[in-house]
RNA sequence: GGGGUCGUGGGGUAGCCUGGACUAUCCUAUUGCGUUCGGGACGCAGUGACCUGAGUUCGAAUCUCAGCGACCCCA
């Protein structure tokens, strides 16, 4: 049975896994004839509606949602030094309006802090305009020149959420960008994505940023997912863009900004850190369907069957659950691949011999069996595969980080996952842990228990006193 | 940035080296009808492809060049 011709490669050939599991699951058609450029089927798009609609609602209790223009003028991009030495070589560029050279050039935003930020240069005036907090859900592009994976490097970021925050103080900026990092954890909780947090090293921040706080997953393959990031601005826009309140003096001050932002990686992640070699797995917080019925149909009691299974599925729409009864003409076990390549959490089989003893089957995505009385065991049910779903991606990515105390301990660890060493905080430091062991310094002053394994150690080159550092090799 | 492999129905492939018999193989998918249905059904009848352009040639899926695209490895 498991080696049908159309089998799924195994998550350990993850790189096949993945291509494969996103046209077969219907997430991304990677047919459009652009380099970078991809097409959300459906079902892909209804994951990342649940997906975004709870971040929505994160965001929404502090933050009000807005819509920014795709275009930015030449001279408004190129005001701020830094950012355009970050982003030039990747800047998609409109020059002609139909057949005429346009006098000012428009760049196709790469990341909307210079869309944004000419205008908060008009709408913060006084103190008691801030803290001014904004985000925006939109495309955004950047030429890549690399080679690119759908969800993961693209050229047209279809669902970039980004976040921009105007203050008093770079305390109170500062204080913003721990506010996103605390709503980011939440955000990926529900999603069971376990996430490490860590500051970018100084060479590795945002363009334009005093600090980068990151967000980062590890991938089957061990390489790790950068899935959110934090950035205190400081004064470097506010400054060349003008941004100034009149504060309780009556004296113009500059604003210190902050900018964070999470792209569609977060469903990559998903996708990624719960998949199995059957397929799919989704977390019930988002999968487009939570619950699928599969009626037994045998001969004489089909309407009989039929029946029970139109009550129970308005039963479970009653109770506000996703679901989907699935009436097609096949056998159910070519159903219940179906399904469970499409990491639907729950199946519900209901046949004559159910009925007849007025029991439901519910096998979850992990195909533990049991039988249920009613629908109403239902939400119980989806609750403990959350959590489930949510132990053993945490599980599996803690069997990828190895604390160690040797560049030999990181060179090994970075084979299969992530290490975490203590390092002092110098550049020459990173560059022979880079140059010793093929990964990258990810991220320094590593953030949770890992960390504090190691802080305080000496730093594995030197033998300075360091902070735990991430190192991997990452995507 | 450097190197490599490759592009054939919707997906996966055979054929290519050695140009002609290719009216292009097989699996899957898909349409219609019938029988089925508790873990990927079966029968019958259908649908559906040589990436684009230029070249070589009597003749190109097959050889050459370019473009576009995909995947893998290294920095």
């Amino acid at each position: 049975m498991e080696d049908k011709t159309d089998a799924l490669p195994p998550v350990s050939d993850f790189s096949a896994w993945y291509n494969e599991i996103l046209r077969r699951a219907e997430i991304m058609d990677v047919r459009y004839p652009v380099k970078g450029l991809y097409v959300w089927y459906p079902f892909g798009f209804s994951i990342r509606k649940h997906t975004y609609n709870m971040l929505r609602s994160l965001l929404d209790a502090d933050h009000q949602e807005t819509i920014f223009p795709l275009l930015i003028p030449d001279h408004e991009f190129m005001k701020e030094a830094e950012h355009i030495k970050g982003f030039e070589e990747e800047v998609y560029w409109v020059t002609h309006g139909g057949l005429s050279e346009l006098d000012v050039k428009l760049a196709l935003r790469p990341t909307s802090e210079t869309a944004i930020y000419p205008m908060y240069a008009l709408w913060v005036r006084s103190h008691a305009d801030l803290p001014l907090k904004l985000y925006q859900i939109v495309n955004t592009f950047r030429y890549e020149t690399k080679h690119t994976r759908p969800l993961i490097r693209l050229r047209e970021i279809t669902s970039f959420k980004e976040a921009h925050t105007v203050h008093c103080t770079w305390d109170e900026a500062a204080g913003q960008v721990e506010e996103a990092i605390r709503l980011y954890s939440q955000f990926y909780h529900s999603l069971g994505v376990p996430i490490l947090v860590s500051k970018r090293p100084d060479w590795d921040k945002f363009p334009g940023a005093d600090y980068t706080i990151a967000v980062d997953t590890i991938m089957p393959d061990g390489k790790t997912l950068q899935i959110g990031t934090a950035h205190h601005l400081g004064t470097h826009f506010s400054k060349t863009f003008n941004i100034t309140y009149e504060d309780l003096a009556g004296e113009q001050q500059l604003a210190y900004q902050t900018c964070y932002g999470i792209s569609e990686r977060c469903i990559a992640s998903v996708i990624s850190v719960h998949g199995d070699d059957t397929g799919l797995v989704l977390p019930p917080s988002v999968a487009p369907v939570q619950v699928v019925i599969i009626p037994i149909i045998i001969g004489k009691r089909k309407d009989e069957v039929l029946a029970a299974a139109e009550t129970l599925c308005s039963e479970l729409k009653g109770l506000g659950i996703r679901v989907e009864l699935d009436l097609r003409d096949m056998r159910p076990g070519a159903k219940y691949y179906h399904w469970e390549l499409h990491g639907v959490p729950l199946r519900l089989e209901l046949g004559p011999r159910d009925i007849d003893s007025g029991t439901i089957v519910a096998v979850d995505r992990f195909k533990q069996k049991q039988q249920i009385g009613s629908a109403a065991e239902v939400p119980a049910l989806l609750e403990e595969i959350q959590k489930a779903i949510t132990e053993r991606a945490e599980a599996s990515m803690e069997g990828k980080i190895a604390i160690c105390t040797t560049i030999e301990e990181i060179r090994t660890a970075v084979e299969s996952g992530v290490a975490v060493a203590s390092w002092c905080g110098e550049r020459d430091c990173a560059d022979r842990i880079e140059a010793e062991t093929d990964a990258s310094l990810l991220g320094r002053e590593l953030r949770g228990k890992h960390a504090e394994k190691v802080n305080g150690n000496s730093c594995v080159i030197c033998g300075r006193e360091g902070k735990g550092a991430l190192i991997g090799r990452s995507y």
